[in-house]
DNA sequence: TATTTTATTGGTTGACCAACCAATAAACAA
DNA sequence: TTGTTTATTGGTTGGTCAACCAATAAAATA
C-alpha cells in the first residue's frame, strides 16, 4: 500500500458531511451544495470524488455499518467469555447508550432504512449489512441455546424479532423522543431475548445450566 | 349558498394519491405534479385543497393512523373476551398479514417515521398516534398482568419494546424483503411478549391463572 | 303557485415564476 | 498528474395567479 492519498481523506470528509446534513434535512434535501458547505470544500469538487449523489449515500451506508460492526467487535472483546455475555454484548453494541452512541448516525440510519425501500443500490448495501447482522445474532443465539441445553429451533424468527426491535428502537428514539423511557432499550431487549430463550424447550436428557 | 362542496372527496383523493406516489418514490420525490397525475386532477387544484405539500403528508399520517386504529378495534371485537386474547388481537391488528395488510401503506409509514425526525408538524401528528398506541399497549399489558396475578411494574419499558418491535418489523419487511421469514412477526411477537410477561414476578399470595 | 333571473360561492384550469437542483466540462493550480 | 475552481447546462420544483366554469338558493317575475 502506498501512502494515504488525499482522495480517501476527501471522500471520508464528504461522506461525513452527508451524514451531518442528512441528519438535519434528510437525503433528498441534502444538496450537493450543502454537503460541500458542511465539508468546507467547493461544490464542484464533490463530483470529482463521487460520480453522483447516490454513491455518497451508499458509501455512508457502508461507513455506518462498519462503525456498528466495530462497536460490536469491541464489546465482544470486552465481554466475559460466556454465551449470554456475548449475546448481551451484541445488544449493548447496537442499542447501548454511552459515548459510542451518535444521534446523527442513528438519524441517518433511520432515513437510510426508508431510502432502501426505493433505491435498489442503497437496498443492496443495506441488505448485505442486515444479512450479516442477522447471521451474527443467529450465531450468538445458537451458542446460548446450546450452552443452556435448549433446542436449536426457530432461530430465524427469534433473530428476526431481535433485529426488528433494534431497528424499531432507532425509529422511536429519533422520531418520538421522550415517548419511551430513557435507556429502556438495552435492558429490556435483554429481558426480551431471555424470555424467548427460556421458552425454548429443553433438549432430551439435558438441564438448563442456569 | 354556492355549489355543493366536493371538498372532502377531493381531499381524500389527493391523500390517497400521495400514498401511492410516496410508496413508489418517497416523500420528497412525490411532486405536486405526480400527485395530481395519480389523482387524475389538475396540478393547480392541489393547492386549492391543501395549503402546501406538507399538509397533505400530515393528513396522510392521520389517515394511516386511523386505518390502523380501526383494524385494532375490529380485531378486539372479534377476539375472545380474555386479556391475553385482547393483547394478541392488538398484535394481529398491527403486524398481521392477510387482507388488511397494505404494502403501500406500510412503505409510507416507514418513510413517515423518517420524515417525522425532521419535520415538526409531521412529528407532532406521528407522535400523537404513537402515544395513543403506547397507551393501548399498556392497557392490554396491565390487564394481562392483573389477570395472571403478576406485578404491574416496568410497564412503560415492556410496552415500548413491543412498539419498537412492530415499527422495526415494518422497516425490515419493506427494506430487506425476504431476509426475515414469511409471517414470522405476529407469532414471534406474541411469543416475545409472553416471555416478558412470564418474567414478571408474581404478586404476594397469588398464583398465575395459567 | 310556478318559472325565470341573478348573485354568490366553490371548483377548475393552464400559464407562470423564481429558486433550486445534479451534473458537466473547461480552465486553472500545485 | 492530481486537485480545485468557476461557469454553465438543462431540467424540475413548490407555489401563485387571473380567469373561467358549474351548481346552488334566494329574489324577482309571471
Amino acid at each position: 500500500m502506498g501512502r494515504a492519498s488525499k482522495g480517501e481523506e476527501r471522500r471520508a470528509q464528504i461522506i461525513l458531511a452527508l451524514q451531518d446534513v442528512m441528519a438535519e434535512k434528510g437525503y433528498e434535501r441534502a444538496s450537493i451544495k450543502s454537503i460541500a458547505q458542511a465539508a468546507s470544500i467547493n461544490p464542484g469538487l464533490v463530483h470529482h470524488y463521487f460520480g453522483n449523489k447516490q454513491e455518497i449515500l451508499v458509501s455512508l451506508v457502508e461507513d455506518l455499518g462498519q462503525r456498528l460492526h466495530t462497536r460490536y467487535i469491541q464489546q465482544i472483546e470486552e465481554s466475559e467469555d460466556a454465551p449470554r455475555a456475548r449475546l448481551f454484548a451484541f445488544i449493548d453494541a447496537y442499542v447501548g447508550l454511552g459515548p459510542g452512541a451518535d444521534p446523527k448516525a442513528v438519524a441517518c440510519w433511520v432515513s437510510i432504512g426508508a431510502e432502501a425501500i426505493r433505491q435498489p443500490e442503497v437496498r443492496e448495501t443495506f441488505m448485505r449489512f442486515m444479512r450479516d447482522t442477522l447471521e451474527q445474532i443467529k450465531l450468538r443465539l445458537t451458542e446460548v441455546l446450546a450452552d443452556e441445553g435448549r433446542q436449536i429451533t426457530n432461530i430465524e424468527a427469534l433473530a428476526s424479532v431481535l433485529l426488528a426491535s433494534i431497528e424499531g428502537s432507532y425509529t422511536l428514539a429519533m422520531a418520538v423522543p421522550g415517548l419511551t423511557p430513557q435507556g429502556y432499550a438495552s435492558p429490556t431487549l435483554k429481558q426480551m431475548i431471555v424470555g424467548l430463550i427460556e421458552q425454548q424447550p429443553l433438549r432430551e436428557g439435558k438441564e438448563s445450566s442456569t
